[in-house]
DNA sequence: GCTATAAGTTAACGGTGTTAACATTGGCAT
DNA sequence: ATGCCAATGTTAACACCGTTAACTTATAGC
């Protein structure tokens, strides 16, 4: 696998990073099969033996998103259950806001759609396992109500990924006023979840 | 204004409603200026009399989209908090489940970002403002908690802007499965937000 | 060393948004 | 009624784009 100017041996991962770069600093739509051959020093069509067309390597950028994504909400303690449900649903938002190029294309509806790209689909499952396993140890625990497991994950999922794509698309204005928005708005919707029995406790762990 | 091959007097309309129905039906990326031109008719560079660029028709779809919304939003009827509140939650979930390719435009935040288009935020803003209006009328009545406007709608919006993009873009798979998802979101979220006083009643009320 | 194949090359097709330069028309003021 | 101006079209062209076909080169295995 030598270096020459044939085989080089790396094109695949050297157009996969570079690619990355650019979604991550100018969003998906600048991304250039053209304008990325060049920058690598290597003729267009060389990118079509690796990536079948521009959506799939799109598709390759998304997973690796999804496993960063991933990695980031593995990273959140077993704390006690309000603690852990709080803790993944703020580094969920944080991670949209620290990668909100990715994240946009992660969630594109329009320029990845779902079940064109397996791997990619397998890759958004994985990471919303992760959240939902955290539910699922709160609900186990006693601390949530016995609710279907599919109605709290979706909404939990339907709160933080709502609340991300709002803010990184500069719909919530004071977003920037409120830097305990996205704490508040969790809490607010734990207030609906936990078990009667926790309610008392909850709030004076809250406000100490 | 006759219709003559020059000044046919209904282009800007036209290339509108023309570019409005590609949209619905098959997303803005299968928007290109030359095709639609070709549709009606005229040459390409003539819609540039009509609009700045691409972007700025897109813009253009996009308030039409929202003022659709808005439409929507406006038709739930000022019943007493709780049914409004869910009533108007579900209107906004089913408005994206009806025009899913329109309501990713609409909140497409690559393609159009905010802050260069003032109509378009103008009306993004106007539709939120009936959900707001909302809000605030089930809060001034006693039925939520005294919290920050802010934060409530901001975390109602959160939820039904998040289970509409991960409903249309298929994340939810079993959306199916559960018709009534979306109520029981919204209910989750209420049992947080209304006043320990309501608490009681408002159960009964679900489920007679 | 020969050969199959993986991994590059150039040339070309059809498409895109956009601009420049030019042509035609309709409406308004004289 | 006429003449002019601004609005609204036209064609030609530029610089891109994704993608395919046909060809060339280097590597790995027998």
């Amino acid at each position: 696998m030598a270096r020459t100017a044939y085989h080089h041996g790396d094109l695949q991962q050297q157009v996969h990073d570079q690619a990355l770069a650019v979604v991550r600093e100018h969003g998906d739509s600048a991304i250039s099969l053209r304008a990325l051959a060049k920058q690598i020093g290597v003729s267009a069509p060389a990118l079509y033996r690796h990536f079948a067309d521009r959506e799939s390597l799109l598709a390759e950028l998304a997973i690796s998103g999804f496993e960063a994504l991933r990695q980031r909400l593995l990273q959140v303690k077993h704390t006690p259950p309000r603690q852990a449900l709080i803790g993944i649903g703020l580094a969920y938002v944080r991670f949209a806001q620290d990668e909100p190029n990715l994240y946009r294309l992660m969630f594109g509806g329009q320029v990845l759609p779902r079940g064109f790209h397996p791997r990619l689909d397998d890759a958004g499952k994985a990471a919303f396992q992760v959240l939902e396993d955290t539910v699922e140890r709160a609900r186990h625990s006693g601390y949530l109500k016995p609710m279907p497991l599919a109605l709290m994950t979706a909404t939990a999922w339907s709160l933080v990924h709502g609340l991300s794509q709002l803010t990184i698309d500069g719909h919530l204005p004071n977003a920037d006023a409120e830097p305990h928005l996205a704490e508040g708005i969790t809490s607010l919707l734990l207030e609906g979840a936990i078990a009667d029995t926790n309610r008392a406790t909850d709030n004076n762990e809250d406000s100490p």
